[in-house]
DNA sequence: CATGAATGAGTGTTCATTCAT
DNA sequence: GATGAATGAACACTCATTCAT
């Protein structure tokens, strides 16, 4: 029977992730004192633990939380009739998001959630689920045009899923060390590669 | 005049940096401490700091070695003649490479580096100059091949060669994940991607 | 005037003292937290600082409440018109009390009082008087019969009211360690002792 | 392969130690911070830890420390051939013992395990132990006297041995809250009890 | 009166680094 | 040159207490 309202107490989670967010984003998670996030969010210290178990649970919470807009977007992208066009559509709206300075912030904190999980088990297990489930989707729908003969034969729809995700990924990894990356550019070869990729040869 | 021999110097430097390496891989920058690399070399805290001004620069030294490995490996491959072949081999050479053991663990590692470089000038400029060189080897050489109309036209170079930068990187974080990703069929894909991109239409 | 009846606060107080018996008898005082009795009386904090000014406070009132019955014992014993039977029963009354479960969790606590008053001047002050006014009985009664030559000349009654405590304060503590300490066995030796001191030589 | 003598380490852990003892005979355990320790020992912090793995260990440490000269004492008191002197002895170096004003210190200390013991298993088993040996001891050479005819018989040797240790038990109390109880009037009330009991009727 | 979210000083502990030997 | 004991600032986290609702 909390005294507070649940949008009250969502709010003051937001306001934490949000201040930790920006810190990480920053400075890295390792780099990041519970004092840099006091300081951020303009809480106390015993108020963030009300909400957080540890810095940790802040880390996961936004892994979690990436993972779930990851999914999201990629689902209304495939759930497209086409799948050409949907993966241009998907293109274009993945990179437009990055043209978002916060949204940048948020991937420079998604290259280190990426390195963090390489030695954090509950993180590599979100993350592998949530790339397991991408790499499901998107080969699914791979076999289905293969099927229709509209796209390569012959190519493990599993590892077309991989490629396409390294598309994304590298990207990501190569604008937070340039940010001034042309992304208009990026997005014509990678439709290029799509078109490429997916056509009656 | 050193007391001791170059040589010498070098080994101890190699044995620091090994065992540096292998903590990293397995635990992270910041979860290894000074004393799991003392433990790790069998040296003792001062010498370590003989050879190294302190954690940070045993991390650069790391990234340093990396950054030059990774140009001579592109080096080789764009020196070839025939571009499209010389794409083959380094895709060859590059995923074999991913085939050993050890140099995933190194892998492991460079993710870290990543990581690290967006919140470290010193280690931002040791990339972020290592992909400046690497796309200014590939923009000329897919450039080239252009001008002899056996590459897509159109397209940047600059954004072609991102684009097979981010194939790689975004492989390497996979593999990190997933151990167990199928190699060949990756490169398989790769291939046709390479075969599709840079013949005449 | 007060808002709520006189009973009304006796009863909580009750509630919020019972509760901390309990939490800090099983894991000390410094270990318990005052959400700890928060959350065994069913209070909020806030309640429990209209009743008590803090932690400590609530530990003085236990004390406190303690030293009460103690003296109440003591006294009824005493009173008693032959000091040898009033000191059997004394023995029996005090040592059946033992035999209580809930008695032995609030002996466990006695145990923590002491140390804590080594170190805390107000229950310090309870215990000394407490002792004080234990031994000043025990003196007065034990000189009486001497002087009627019921018991050992030629010790110092204080001395000997002394022991009596001792043999007291020992077995708390033993009982503590040891909960399966045999109760008969001990009441009998301290028995057979009273009558060797309390006789006619 | 230290680097300094064991002699060295031994002193150094001497040092804490008795800085330790000092703080936490005069505030208790729990009121002592690490800090205290650091300040009263001269040390740093991180050289305390080189020595004890926290908090926690000193006080075992400062335990077992206790247990170990009180083993010794016993040991020494019960060894000599005839009991009921061994006893007068026994009381006499104990007693004297407690006229030390560093002994008295240490003893404050003491009820401070006996109240830790109570919830805290490590701390339990070494008094449990200690207490279970001392008993042992006791009841052993009892018997013995019983056996010819030196003591009284009928009574359980081991509660003669547990009222034996409430009789020093108890006194260590009383002395911690009123440092000026007479010891040479305890220890003839003492002695006249040890006459009682272990003397053919 | 009661609530419980918030406070923030203080805790035990770690670890990169130094420097006497 | 090498050693490793020592340093001490910094860390994540706790909890007695307060006070707006």
């Amino acid at each position: 029977m909390p005294k507070v309202s649940a949008e009250y107490r969502e709010q003051r989670r937001r306001e934490i992730v949000d201040a930790a967010v920006d810190c990480f984003a920053r400075k890295g998670f390792h780099q990041t004192s519970m004092q840099d996030i006091v300081a951020a969010s303009g809480l106390s210290p015993g108020a963030i633990y009300r909400y957080f178990a540890g810095k940790e649970e802040i880390v996961q919470a936004i892994a979690d939380e990436r993972h779930a807009r990851e999914a999201a977007l990629l689902e209304t992208a495939l759930a497209a009739g086409d799948l050409r066009s949907g993966l241009h559509e998907l293109t274009r709206a993945y990179f437009d998001w990055l043209r978002d300075p916060e949204e940048r912030l948020r991937r420079r904190l998604e290259v280190q959630v990426w390195a963090e999980s390489l030695h954090n088990e509950r993180m590599a297990a979100t993350i592998t689920r949530g790339g397991a489930d991408a790499r499901a989707a998107w080969s699914r729908a791979i076999a289905d045009e293969q099927r229709r003969g509209n796209v390569v034969a012959g190519v493990e729809p599993e590892a077309v899923a991989r490629l396409m995700l390294a598309v994304l990924q590298g990207f990501i990894l190569q604008q937070g060390w340039e940010p001034d990356a042309d992304i208009d550019a990026y997005v014509e070869v990678v439709d290029a590669l799509v078109d490429r990729l997916f056509e009656t040869p």
